[in-house]
DNA sequence: AGCACGCCGACT
DNA sequence: GTCGGCGTGCTC
């Protein structure tokens, strides 16, 4: 009988691995690294990773127990996924199971293995043979009279490709520094808006595929059909984009195996997904931010789209950032990596004006006589708005109405108003567990808080004097819907933003009506703002992007840059407007002089990153400097702080600056206190060694206070 | 994080 | 006399 202790990462909140001790047959060959196997965990039972074995363990024997089952119909996770998630364990300072577990689909981590054999016949993988031996006779008989059918385009050359369309100049020689990269490559493709970005991913993995079932072919050596010579990993900011991207990525490339993985996708479909993936049978991962931590043998490419995108970075449990875990995969499989963008994150400029990251420049639009929108911003302050709206504003949307063109309008604030309010006696509708307003919303006909969900209906009269007039202050993309149907009663007005598109499938639904031509006004959130290529859109209006010059985050300014940007490259992409004039772009402000808005004027990035980069040298922020965040919450804020300060005075190092303890800005939410204590090092191994040290000593403290640690940290 | 055990208040 | 509040302790 063979036995050995395996080292099992287990998804727990406890910062080690777990021995087991696994009993088999002779004729069993041992779990190797990388295997998933169950366990028993405490009173329950839990999937885990084989992640070492040992020779012996420093527990007694007692405390050991065995493993359940291994789960062999599943090969192993590669070494080098195992690298990266031990990677993303130590950088983000979790606890390796934490890393490797959450993100496996649900049915490989269930105690059942019914649907995971499911989905692998699905993919043409037969089960493995059970273990029982009568059961494995019976199986073998199962393999011949079910022999799953080729899928006939598999049996196509599946290195034929759809017409592509002819690239310009900068196009080309973009694809062709990506497919002739040795090694590892960190590229930034900065492209202005409808550059064209899309097609050169297309082109480059096209041509690395084919590169690779070149190569593979030259070897002779026989492969399973299925098997992909080369996988290309396609990351998108947004689900919303999944779609339109997924269908000219098929449409182009019809013989290929195409799979997508995203939150929004039901278990079933993640898990054949996931498989493709690992199995090397998907050729092209078209995912969110998750799918960097996915499993691809074959990976040879990366594609980071609007790599300046905050959703790539993890909010909650593991705050990964998807964009640097990309580049250092790419690196660690000396690989390719692209991260596009026409407004790259200040921390990819640095890289790339430093010399680290080569750049590949489109600096035109790509469709015949698309040139780059007109921007111009309208003083407020001189045009009155009417609902939100200045004359000029509208006087444009009545022009695209006449010529059968589309407008947006973006406003990145849902709801009716922001606030209720009560003229007679100051009350307003503050949320009661936290330190922010209840949004009022009018088609649902409730108060809602947008940090903790707590909802009321909108009173009828004032809580505190009964006042019967409630005036809801400010402008949600609901009230400008309302306004845009008095204003313009004929038009097609269509409102997208996270209420209306809370249904699974509306968001494509909406999204869809826009491409048909069936909307005339489009009004949303950042929703909409991204990436979409709405061919008939000539106008896009930004309602009052001010809040965002005056925030205390030092990267509001980069956002907003950003977001200006992204929401005017929506006009105009597919060519000039039917009288002859190319897209325009009106930004309704009250500082019309402000040099954002200027930057914007003239799309130039260059000059206000530069900017931005001299100031951020000049105050030591990122990326001049690396910081971590440690943040507490408790029922106190005293509590909070008080911890806090205690992490603060338990260790020292040089260059590390461990700054006072203040509440958050939100210091409140749902009824707890919050506070966070910012530690900055000018060097990142120096910060991570400290990181080590401190996190090792913090965790033996014992305290009722919640607090979690973000390195890299977004939002401060 | 789960999931237990454990010791004090309002109910049949 | 029990049901159950959530404090603290453990998981190979």
């Amino acid at each position: 009988m063979e036995q050995c202790i395996l080292q099992v990462a287990l998804d727990t909140p406890l910062h080690t691995v777990f021995d087991y001790c696994w009993r088999g047959r002779e004729d069993e060959a041992i779990p190797v690294v990388g295997q998933l196997v169950v366990v028993p965990f405490g009173r329950r039972e839990t999937v885990g990773v084989v992640v070492g074995h040992a020779a012996g363990t420093e527990l007694s024997a007692d405390k050991i127990k065995d493993v359940i089952a291994v789960r062999s119909q599943l090969p192993p996770l590669s070494a080098h996924w195992l690298a990266l998630c031990g990677f993303a364990a130590d950088y983000y300072q979790r606890p390796l199971g934490e890393v490797m577990l959450p993100g496996l689909p649900k049915n490989l981590r269930a105690l059942t293995t019914v649907a995971l054999d499911k989905a692998l016949k699905a993919l043409g993988r037969m089960a493995a043979p059970p273990t029982k031996r009568k059961a494995k006779a019976k199986a073998a008989d199962i393999v011949q009279a079910d022999e799953p059918a080729q899928p006939a385009e598999v049996l196509a050359d599946p290195m034929q490709f759809g017409a592509a369309p002819p690239l310009n100049a900068a196009q080309q020689q973009a694809v062709d520094v990506i497919a002739q990269a040795e090694g590892f490559a960190p590229l930034l493709l900065y492209g202005v808006t409808g550059s064209g970005k899309t097609e050169v991913y297309l082109q480059a993995a096209a041509a690395i595929l084919k590169r690779a079932a070149d190569a593979r072919a030259a070897t002779g050596e026989p492969v399973a059909p299925e098997e992909a010579p080369a996988q290309i990993l396609v990351l998108v900011p947004e689900i919303n984009l999944t779609p339109q991207l997924e269908g000219n990525i098929r449409a182009r490339f019809p013989h290929l195996n195409v799979v997508s993985l995203h939150s929004g996708l039901a278990e079933g479909e993640r898990t054949r997904s996931w498989l493709a993936a690992h199995l090397g049978q998907a050729h092209i991962v078209l995912g969110t931010r998750l799918a960097i931590l996915s499993s691809l043998p074959h990976l040879k490419l990366i594609v980071i789209d609007e790599e300046h995108d905050p959703s790539y970075k993890q909010q909650e449990g593991l705050r990964y950032s998807a964009r640097d875990l990309a580049v250092w995969r790419a690196h660690q499989l000396g690989i390719p990596v692209v991260l596009g963008s026409a407004t790259p994150s200040l921390e990819t400029w640095q890289h790339a004006q430093a010399g680290r990251y080569r750049r590949l420049e489109l600096r035109q639009r790509a469709a015949q006589q698309a040139v780059l929108p007109k921007v111009k911003v309208v003083d407020m302050e001189r045009d009155k708005p009417q609902d939100g709206l200045t004359s000029t504003l509208i006087g444009a949307i009545r022009k695209r109405l006449e010529n059968g063109e589309q407008s947006l309008l973006f406003l990145n604030r849902r709801g009716y108003a922001p606030v209720l309010a009560c003229d007679a006696c100051g009350w307003i509708s503050n949320c009661m567990r936290c330190d922010a307003f209840m949004v009022v919303h009018r088609p649902e006909r409730r108060l809602r808080c947008h940090h903790c969900s707590l909802e009321l209906h909108i009173p009828k009269s004032c809580p505190t004097c009964g006042n019967i007039d409630l005036q809801p202050l400010g402008r949600g993309t609901q009230r400008v819907e309302e306004g845009l149907h008095a204003i313009f009663p004929e038009a097609r007005v269509l409102r997208i933003d996270a209420d209306s598109t809370r249904l699974k499938g509306s968001a494509q639904i909406a999204f869809d009506s826009v491409h048909r031509g069936e909307v005339d006004i489009l009004i949303g959130t950042q929703m909409v703002a991204k990436g979409h290529d709405f061919k008939k859109l000539t106008l896009v209006g930004v309602m009052n992007p001010d809040t965002a010059l005056f925030s205390h985050d030092y990267r509001a300014s980069e956002r907003l840059f950003a977001q200006l940007m992204q929401v005017a490259g929506r006009a105009g992409r597919a060519g000039l407007s039917a009288d002859g004039s190319s897209g325009e772009v009106l930004i309704q402000t009250r500082y019309p002089h402000h040099p954002l808005y200027q930057a914007v004027m003239r799309h130039d990035y260059d000059g206000f990153a530069g900017t931005l980069l001299e100031e951020r040298q000049q105050a030591c922020f990122p990326p001049f400097m690396y910081q971590a965040l440690l943040r507490a919450e408790a029922r106190e804020l005293e509590q909070a702080i008080g911890f806090l300060q205690e992490a603060a005075a338990m260790l020292e190092a040089p260059a590390i600056t461990i700054n006072a303890p203040i509440p958050m800005t939100m210091m409140r939410v749902a009824n707890v206190e919050r506070a966070q204590l910012l530690v900055e090092c000018p060097s990142r191994p120096a910060l991570q060694a400290f990181l080590k040290e401190w996190l090792a000593e913090l965790r033996l403290v014992k305290t009722r206070v919640r607090w979690s640690l973000e390195v890299d940290p977004v939002d401060i």
